[in-house]
RNA sequence: GGGCCUGUAGCUCAGUCCGGUUAGAGCGCCACUCUGAUAAAGUGGAGGUCCCUGGUUCGAGUCCAGGCAGGCCCA
């Protein structure tokens, strides 16, 4: 079957319109799935996005990099299952639906109803689903949707349980302090994003406090504060241990705190040093607490004494910074690590408890004067003052937050961080420094995870308490069903789940579910296994877990690739990914974020309706390498079209439309790779190295060289191969050369669709279509059921391909010295020269094979390899790799003085003799190793140089150059009347031409034969027979005046 | 305040691991050339404080230290 007509236009978004259609209707995807062995795997876990909120640009860039690979891995033999999924939990989906209601805070929705909330929380999760799946098939992104899972299904929760279960069992799930940002009027937490929302700039009480030492009295540690209120809960003060400290006298006490601060804190010359001690040095001195409302239980333990920690600075305060337990996220830290106790004497509503007598009832912050107050009294304030700086406030309400300490669920992450740190090691991050850095070293600085939230729309903790504290941990369902007092909804989520009480196995007592629910991220990190209502709905996770390839940006570092970690780590002992490839984020052209309030967004359906998806994904594939921030631009999609697929697309027309002229047919007349022409071969042999390069780069998850590489092939085929080649596509003779070339252009054509499948798979599938479904009725249906191309070692030819280089190489130079001179390229010259430098050994064979293709190019009749000193002088520079450890000072002054050598001098050195140079007062005799000897110009030749190597063209003219330069001008002239009169291409004339003694004699000579061929005149009037005046065109050619007609002929 | 990344031509990026002679490519701009596949191609030109400062070295875009700017994450 002939191949199907193409034009060199092309409507790319058209064409990926029908490509989806086909894809469709032969079930592709399902196909390139199903038809790779199943004991072949090749994981990818799709990280589950929010579909409560429509799909941006973003999220185009992320998806065309989780397409890619598995695309690849398809073509590679691997089967790939790709199952989507949705995350539905969290607090951000309950934050819209809050807005959406016009509620504010936990207090409206629970007056709203839970029941109510949760409904339509549940609606909001699915809204934008469809515009997800729309953008995701137009950019091509296969991915099964039909069986996605969701993070808010039974199953899914169920799995999630008994994640938490095992966790449980294993000792690594734990009640204990959370400090979160609380606000007192709304009495509910702030989650990082809300407090960062609301930082105002407030007036704070600024104190500085004496703790005095426990042994010595006299001497205190100097303390400072902007929260005198969380001094009742002090309990010990941290100090950082590189920090140099000093012991100072001031009036008559001494005080201890850093040491550079002291002319800040106490006053420069005001203070006598005593001692200096580094921080660690410090460490469990024991001190007297300011204030004793709330009673120490055990006063042993390091409660009131000195402890390290990094976070310690000496940007502001006193070097020593005091400690609360309760009140801080550092403290509470501090306070794990050396076991101190936590004195939380306030309310949630920001008041003291009965506890801390005359403030009791009062809010704390209203409490700081008159505690400040007390601590003068009692001789312990060394000074007062006010500080301004931004604090937080809640967002909603206005009101300071509190840094305030709650109850919350934990895993213990902590007690596998060995684990967690070795397997990470075991992960291929891309790029590499994200192992090591980003994630590596927050893993080392790991805290355990806190799980519970309290909200309402989460997967509910399946955590039972009784009256007197014992705990049930419910692992699933059916244990559920067992224990229970009371029916077991249909719905897992609150409010129904929180009626159902349960019977303690062993104490008998009822047990009602703590209120939390569960952070987000533990759902998203269980997808390994939850996906697949593993361990019920599936027994073993071989052939799916672990990933072999996740794919998603930056900001998921210590989201999504840490509870991904964290959980398999804790369940499994062992990562749950292979390779992760990290993106960058998106920025505009001018390297501002993307988002809508800034009104840059980019639009993925209008590059997709305009420059198509294929263009859309080049662009972000080869511009930039993913793990960097992108600053993006309509621009880079324009190039890609230009550049990569308007160039592959117009090869591939060009290909197809001699084919179907000279009725090529691939399987028939196809020439074995020996018996082709050196330019044939040449191309194979670029063809495979370029298999090579972007196979190799594509297991390395370098899809940007990869692409590169692809971009480097198709362009030498267009600008070198084909435009090198297309006499042989033209003539009119069937030979063997022909159908040489036709068939290197189209294995060539059918590779790149191959590679390109993966990175534009529209354009990739239209070439497959025409060139090889529609030749061959048993290659398989799609390029992307297709397998990858194999290296094929035979076809390699280095030298050939170097020979070429150095080829082009001499053809640049040639070009760049006919520039030089002026002389048309159609003017015929008579002779290039070509002197290789020492280095470029086989560059003379190489370019003597490629005599004819020089020639053409360069438009000479002849080429030489001259002596250099026929066309060049020389210069002279030290070889500074030799040179400069020898001699090294004098280094300069050698270049110096080589650079002024005489002409003689540098024929000598060219020749192979040691040259002597002086420089200052030292003489130094170089030997022909340490010298780089290069040719300069000499006159009578156009040259050009680069490195060794130089080209000079003859530019002398002679008369029969001058004739042969005339005829070529006219033929330009009459084909460029050919196509202003609409011929086809291979449309006969009849041509007439009168009015030029010159050129008739030209033509009625020597150059008829060559002239009608050219232009394709099967006949060629002259002078008698041609044009009278008046009659056809009047062109004028060098200063001769000729009269041209041309008749279409048959 | 901390961690990580980035900084090279007007723009997008190579090159930096492993120091070397004149720092490259593509796009854009200017000039010329070529053109019966191409929205192309070729040649030349303009355009560079390789973010800054200091150090090591005969020699630093490259190695070291300290800064600056931008991005992300965290406080």
């Amino acid at each position: 079957m002939a191949f199907e007509k193409v034009g060199p236009q092309v409507d790319l978004p058209e064409l990926e319109e029908r490509m989806l259609a086909l894809w469709n209707r032969i079930g592709a995807f399902q196909k390139s799935v199903e038809r790779r062995p199943a004991d072949a795997p090749f994981v990818f876990y799709e990280g589950p996005p929010t579909a409560n909120g429509r799909p941006g640009f973003h999220h185009a860039l992320s998806r065309a990099f989780k397409d890619i690979v598995p695309r690849y891995k398809t073509m590679r033999g691997y089967r790939v299952e790709r199952k989507g999924g949705w995350d539905c939990h969290g607090l951000p989906v309950e934050l819209e639906v809050e807005k959406e209601l016009g509620l504010s805070g936990k207090n409206d929705v629970e007056e709203y109803g839970v029941e109510e909330f949760n409904r339509l929380c549940r609606e909001s999760v699915f809204r934008y689903v469809g515009d997800w799946r729309r953008m995701s098939d137009r950019l091509g992104f296969w991915l099964d949707n039909d069986n996605a899972y969701w993070t808010l299904d039974n199953s899914y929760i169920e799995s999630v349980w008994w994640a938490l279960k095992t966790l449980h069992e294993r000792d690594l799930l734990y009640e204990g302090y959370k400090v979160t940002a609380h606000c007192p009027h709304d009495q509910t937490s702030l989650s990082s994003a809300e407090v960062a929302m609301g930082y105002e700039d407030i007036v704070d009480p600024s104190v500085y406090v004496r703790f005095p030492l426990e042994d010595q009295p006299e001497t205190s540690l100097l303390v400072w504060t902007t929260t005198p209120w969380t001094l009742v809960s002090n309990t010990a003060t941290a100090a950082h241990p590189e920090v140099e400290y000093a012991t100072v006298r001031v009036n008559g006490e001494e005080l201890v705190m850093a040491r550079e601060l002291l002319d800040h804190v106490v006053g420069e010359g005001e203070y006598e040093v005593l001692e200096t001690r580094k921080g660690r040095e410090l460490e469990g001195l024991r001190y007297r607490r300011p204030f004793d409302y709330v009673p120490l239980e055990d006063t042993s333990g390091n409660a009131s004494t000195v402890v390290l920690g990094d976070y310690v600075t000496t940007a502001e305060g006193t070097g020593l910074v005091h400690t609360a337990p309760a009140f801080g996220e550092d403290d509470a830290r501090t306070g794990r690590r050396y076991g101190l106790p936590t004195l939380h004497p306030v309310g949630s509503d920001g008041t003291f408890d009965e506890r801390v007598g005359p403030f009791a009832g009062r809010f704390v912050k209203e409490a700081d004067p008159g505690l400040t107050e007390e601590l003068r009294e009692k001789g312990l304030l060394f000074r007062s003052e006010e500080y301004e700086h931004a604090y937080p406030h809640c967002w909603r309400c206005g009101t300071p937050l509190l840094y305030y300490a709650k109850k919350a669920w934990y895993a213990r992450t902590t007690a596998v961080l060995g684990e967690l740190l070795e397997e990470n090691e075991n992960i291929n991050w891309v790029p590499d420094h994200v192992k090591w850095g980003r994630f590596g070293d927050w893993l080392k600085n790991n805290v355990d995870w806190a799980l519970s939230r309290e909200r309402y729309w989460g997967t509910p903790l399946p955590i039972w308490r009784t009256d007197s504290g014992a705990t049930l941990v419910v692992g699933s369902i059916e244990e559920l069903r067992e224990l229970a007092l009371d029916p077991v909804p249909d719905d897992l989520h609150r409010p129904y789940i929180d009626e159902v009480r349960l019977r303690h196995p062993e104490t008998g007592e009822e047990a009602r579910r703590v209120p939390e629910v569960l952070d987000a991220w533990f759902d998203s990190g269980s997808m390994p296994f939850a996906q697949f209502h593993y361990p019920y709905g599936r027994e073993s996770l071989e052939g799916v877990f672990p990933a072999d390839f996740i794919c998603e940006a930056v900001d998921q570092t210590r989201g999504w690739f840490y509870s991904l970690l964290a959980n398999s780590t804790m369940l499994f002992g062992t990562r749950s990914y292979r390779n992760c490839l990290v993106l960058g984020h998106i920025l505009d052209a001018e390297g501002k974020k993307m988002s809508k309030s800034r009104g840059n967004v980019v639009d993925p359906w209008e590059v997709f309706e305009n420059q198509g998806a294929d263009a859309l994904r080049w662009a972000l594939y080869t511009a930039t390498s993913p793990g960097n921030p992108r600053r993006f631009s309509v621009d880079q999609v324009d190039e890609a079209v230009r550049k990569y697929l308007l160039t592959l697309w117009n090869t591939y027309s060009f290909s197809v439309t001699y084919a179907r002229i000279d009725g090529f047919v691939p399987g028939r007349d196809h020439v074995p790779p020996e018996e082709r022409s050196l330019m044939d071969r040449w191309a194979l042999s670029e063809l495979q190295l370029t298999v090579e390069t972007v196979t190799e780069r594509m297991e390395a998850y370098d899809i940007t060289a990869a692409g590169r590489a692809i971009g480097e092939f198709v362009d030498e085929l267009s600008n070198w191969y084909v435009r090198r080649s297309r006499r042989r596509f033209w003539k009119g003779e069937d030979d063997t050369d022909k159908r040489a070339a036709h068939s290197t252009l189209y294995e060539c054509l059918v590779a790149v669709a191959k590679l390109t499948a993966p990175f534009t798979p529209f354009v990739a599938e239209a070439l497959y279509q025409n060139l090889v479904v529609n030749q061959d009725a048993g290659a398989p249906e799609s390029v992307h059921l297709a397998d990858w191309p194999e290296l094929e070692g035979s076809l390699v030819d280095r030298e050939l391909s170097e020979r070429m280089a150095a080829a082009r190489l001499v053809v640049g130079l040639g070009r760049a010295a006919r520039n030089a001179t002026a002389i048309k390229t159609r003017q015929p010259l008579r002779e290039v020269v070509v002197v290789p430098g020492e280095a470029d050994e086989g560059l003379r064979e190489g370019v003597e094979s490629l005599r004819r293709i020089l020639l053409e190019e360069l438009n000479v009749k002849g080429l030489s390899f001259g002596a250099a000193e026929d066309v060049v002088s020389y210069n002279l520079k030290p070889n500074l790799g030799v040179v400069g450890p020898k001699y090294g000072r004098l280094v300069p002054g050698i270049r110096a003085s080589l650079a002024e050598a005489s002409s003689e001098t540098g024929a000598r050195a060219a020749a192979g003799e040691p040259v002597t140079v002086e420089t200052g007062d030292t003489e130094v005799t170089l030997s022909p190793e340490e010298l780089l000897v290069e040719p300069g110009e000499r006159p009578g030749y156009a040259i050009e140089r680069e490195g060794g190597l130089t080209v000079a063209l003859d530019t002398r003219l002679d008369p029969e150059l001058v004739d042969e330069g005339l005829v070529r001008e006219l033929v330009h002239r009459v084909q460029n009347l050919r196509r202003e009169r609409g011929f086809e291409i291979e449309s006969p004339i009849s041509a007439g031409l009168s009015g030029s003694e010159r050129l008739s004699e030209l033509l009625s000579g020597r150059w008829g034969e060559y002239f009608k061929a050219e232009v394709l005149a099967r006949e060629l009037a002259l002078d008698g027979d041609a044009p009278a005046d008046g009659q056809g065109v009047l062109l004028e050619i060098e200063g001769e005046e000729v009269r041209v007609r041309l008749d279409p002929l048959g």
